[in-house]
DNA sequence: ATGCCCCGTTAAACGGGA
């Protein structure tokens, strides 16, 4: 079983990029962020044309997450339960006796900031109702974009971004309390290339100089832990003409 | 470096992203 995760900054620029990234990836999930779409503008017929079945969670201008599977989606979850939210952030569901949870988790902005507290409010809410989520669907897998550089080695400059957005101490230790409710970092269970990274800022070159941040993530739970085979960045649709400044995340699991 | 690029929205010397 193969899962994946990509923010594809504005599903309406990139659906074209995602059925075509699908159709060389047939991963029996994908989970989607920053739709930046309302749920009417879905283009639900466009996947299903390929193939795909698929639900979806937006609002206007930003957010919006969508989870696109091979088999339906069962027992879909919006958002988290209990946790009062204006903006579209998580959407869930179990495909083919996974229980897949997609997170598009708060920017922060600034450690100092409103939006720095919206983001440790929302990983506490996350946490607690993912733990919940653990005792009923032991095989789960969390992924999305984090916006959580877990270590300095996911950091291209970890000096200048010491103590900055994505690389607070409060962030790291929040992925910390998401891995001790029993979820392990996929990636991490491989020897991976120096310097691998998940987003690369639009200005600066930053991709050609690969001057990166890994922040997007797949979590599987301990139940899963020994059969992932495989857990990579896919670098390829970030070359694209006109590219999301994500790439997405894929994490191959033995059945 | 309060800059760079990209997106959606709106008509901004914009906000937000990361």
């Amino acid at each position: 079983m193969k899962l994946a995760t990509w923010n594809v900054n504005s599903l309406a620029v990139r659906l074209p990029q995602v059925l075509e990234w699908l159709a060389a990836n047939p991963v029996d999930a994908l989970v989607l962020q920053e739709t930046k779409l309302t749920d009417d503008k879905f283009p639900t017929s466009d996947f299903g044309a390929a193939g795909w079945q698929v639900q979806w969670f937006g609002q206007k201008t930003y957010n919006g997450v969508a989870l696109v599977s091979r088999e339906p989606a069962t027992a879909v979850q919006k958002n988290i339960p209990g946790f009062a939210d204006e903006q579209a952030r998580v959407i869930a569901g179990t495909v083919a006796g996974m229980r897949v949870v997609g997170g598009y988790f708060p920017n922060g902005q600034a450690p100092d900031s409103d939006k720095f507290a919206y983001k440790m409010r929302w990983l506490d809410a996350l946490h607690d109702w993912l733990a919940a989520e653990l005792q009923a669907h032991p095989n789960l897998v969390l992924m999305g974009d984090f916006n959580v550089a877990p270590e300095d080695r996911d950091v291209y400059d970890p000096v200048a971004w010491a103590g900055q957005i994505h690389c607070t101490p409060e962030e790291r230790a929040q992925f910390q309390r998401l891995v001790a409710l029993g979820l392990v970092d996929a990636f991490r269970l491989f020897d991976q290339p120096p310097k691998s990274w998940s987003w690369w800022d639009y200005r600066n070159l930053a991709f050609r100089k690969n001057q990166g941040l890994r922040i997007d993530h797949i979590l599987v739970s301990e139940a899963l832990r020994g059969r992932v085979r495989a857990c990579s960045i896919d670098k390829l649709p970030r070359k694209n003409e006109r590219p999301s400044d994500h790439a997405p995340v894929v994490v191959d699991l033995s059945d």
